[in-house]
DNA sequence: ATCCAGGATGTAT
DNA sequence: ATACATCATGGA
């Protein structure tokens, strides 16, 4: 739907609404883009991934996606969307709005943990990043929290990004390969990177030079972790991220500190000596939609732990 | 101060 | 293949 201001005006906005009838399963906004999953998502009243911003119920949350900011918040357990053109298209990508929450619940062994985490958070969804974007966050996420995560992506957005202002506010667009294969080791320090600096400008350097791109990656989700592996600071655990947060693998099952932890308490049966055992071994319990599991327990176990 | 956070890398075995 | 130390940064 287009709103036209004046015959001589041209529309710079479109808005529209998602209605929760058409996502089969419902969605929590929050929950999917605060998550942890996804960090390329920021809520305008600036209290993403913060301990006191918990009430982002119906706040705006935007991303840049393509050279347009896309804007959605939570309307009446729907969606209502505010962007640059259409974004159904975009949103029914990003956030997955096909997938029938019902059926993958159905699909997963109703155990004690993912019964909770399906009860405890209805309408978690997992996301799809952009390759590129999902790639570094997740490089940066080593021994990191998920609120430091989304700091310093904001701050490479920041630094490095392309700026778009607009009369709702001024955003950045996550930035290219190039912008990130350009800048210096010690600037990405300085933005809080820590070790993980030299790994963001080899990775992007292999990217921009054409060296190892999205197009060199195999189709099927093994191949695929294998090639990810590839690229500079993607060990199992990142490639993961990966396959799951963008490429769309909902078999794969990111292994964290949390989800071994998991895996010990819930899960002995599955512990094995090596990542790749213990990943087999969990995605054959918890089936094609594994990755849909590990989404539910991680984000319900990060938020209900003792002590 | 000491420990830890959505692990990966380099090196040695 | 597997074991180990090392890798920055900030918050508790």
């Amino acid at each position: 739907m287009v709103f036209f201001l004046g015959d001589d005006v041209k529309p710079d906005v479109e808005r529209g609404r998602i209605p929760v009838g058409e996502v089969p399963g419902g969605i929590d906004l929050q929950s999917t883009l605060e998550s942890g999953q996804s960090y390329v998502w920021a809520r305008e009243d600036g209290d993403t991934y913060t301990r006191t911003g918990r009430h982002g119920g119906s706040a705006w949350y935007y991303t840049v996606h393509a050279d347009s900011v896309v804007r959605v918040r939570q309307h009446d357990r729907g969606l209502e969307w505010e962007a640059m053109t259409d974004a159904v298209p975009i949103l029914e990508e990003r956030l997955r709005l096909h997938d029938d929450l019902s059926r993958i619940r159905r699909e997963i062994p109703d155990d004690p943990l993912i019964e909770t985490a399906f009860e405890t958070y209805p309408g978690l969804r997992v996301t799809t990043d952009p390759f590129f974007a999902c790639l570094i966050s997740f490089i940066c996420s080593t021994q990191m929290r998920a609120e430091r995560i989304f700091s310093m992506q904001q701050a490479l957005s920041r630094e490095y990004g392309m700026e778009i202002a607009t009369s709702t506010g001024t955003y950045y667009s996550f930035p290219s390969p190039a912008a990130l294969a350009n800048t210096t080791e010690d600037a990405l320090r300085d933005l809080g990177l820590g070790y993980r600096a030299p790994y963001v400008i080899a990775t992007s350097e292999l990217i921009s030079t054409g060296e190892l791109t999205k197009d060199d990656i195999s189709n099927s989700y093994e191949a695929a972790r294998e090639d990810l592996t590839k690229f500079v600071g993607v060990g199992p655990k990142v490639a993961d991220c990966v396959c799951l947060f963008s490429l769309g693998h909902l078999e794969a099952v990111p292994l964290d500190t949390w989800m071994q932890t998991a895996i010990s308490e819930y899960y002995p049966e599955c512990k094995r000596e090596s990542y790749h055992a213990t990943s087999n071994a969990i995605r054959e319990y918890y089936g094609q939609f594994a990755g849909y599991a590990q989404t539910y327990a991680f984000h319900y176990l990060r938020h209900h732990h003792e002590s």
